[in-house]
DNA sequence: CACGACCCCTGGATGC
DNA sequence: TGCATCCAGGGGTCGT
């Protein structure tokens, strides 16, 4: 089943998704969806409403349970007989980790794309790890605009975008990520980070750098805020 | 193949 | 106050 009677020997994570390893070489890889949340407890704790799975796990003589709990049921478990097959089935549908862009390689994965760079950035087979949040926060620090097409933006703005991506969300790390609704980490705390957005959930509001409103509309399906004044679209042929 | 539209789901926010 | 409706978004699937 979902790695019974196994011992836990490494973690992984390849964007959004992460990888239990057991020391026999079988795989728990978990993804967290929208409002997926997997809990360290006290076997002991209350159970909350909407607990798919429960692990019992002991540490030396300590016994504690991880739990995964998703309302919304948009994440997800799966298991696999090694680390290969995780590689081969799953991760091999993913491009490179956000937090391994350079500016050469990101320029590689944008080239020849049509699409704007916000659904460019948000396709996990062309950079995994990038939600809307971050991709929003991204290119506001990069002064691109979200319906600029991928495959035209210069090699000076692709090395805006590697470097606001790294900024962006090594201060979120920092700041323990970024609690909208109801986010909460394995240990229950709430993330620091919605407080330093710059565009995100602020439509309407007055641009941090120019004063200007920030605009919102639907794109590539997802609520999107940039400011009009600083990320401007820049009309290029191909 | 590349890309866009739609759909899944629940709880909190909003409207009447 | 209470009920109905809207909205949030990661990503799979399907149509163009």
């Amino acid at each position: 089943m979902l790695l019974q009677e196994a011992t836990v020997a490494t973690l992984e994570r390849l964007g959004k998704q992460l990888a239990i390893h057991a020391d026999d070489g079988r795989v728990l890889c978990l993804h967290l969806g929208m409002s997926g949340q997997v809990q360290l407890v006290d076997p002991g704790d209350p159970v909350k409403p909407h607990t798919h799975c429960t692990w019992s796990l002991r540490e030396g003589r300590r016994r504690l349970e991880m739990r995964f709990v998703d309302p919304r049921r948009f994440g997800g478990l799966w298991t696999f007989a090694s680390r290969d097959r995780l590689l081969g089935d799953r991760w091999s549908q993913l491009g490179p980790d956000a937090l391994d862009l350079d500016p050469g390689l990101l320029a590689r994965q944008l080239e020849g794309r049509a699409r704007g760079l916000k659904a460019t950035l948000l396709d996990q087979a062309i950079v995994a790890g990038l939600g809307n949040i971050y991709v929003d926060e991204i290119l506001f620090r990069a002064r691109l605009h979200p319906r600029q097409p991928a495959g035209t933006v210069k090699r000076d703005e692709v090395e805006r975008i590697a470097d606001a991506t790294l900024g962006i969300l090594g201060q979120a790390i920092q700041q323990g990520g970024s609690t909208v609704r109801s986010w909460l980490d394995s240990e229950g705390q709430v993330g620091e980070f919605a407080r330093s957005h710059k565009v995100y959930g602020r439509s309407g509001d007055m641009c941090v750098d120019c004063g200007q409103p920030l605009r919102d509309d639907l794109v590539a399906q997802r609520q999107t805020v940039w400011c009009p004044n600083c990320q401007r679209l820049k009309r290029r042929k191909r």
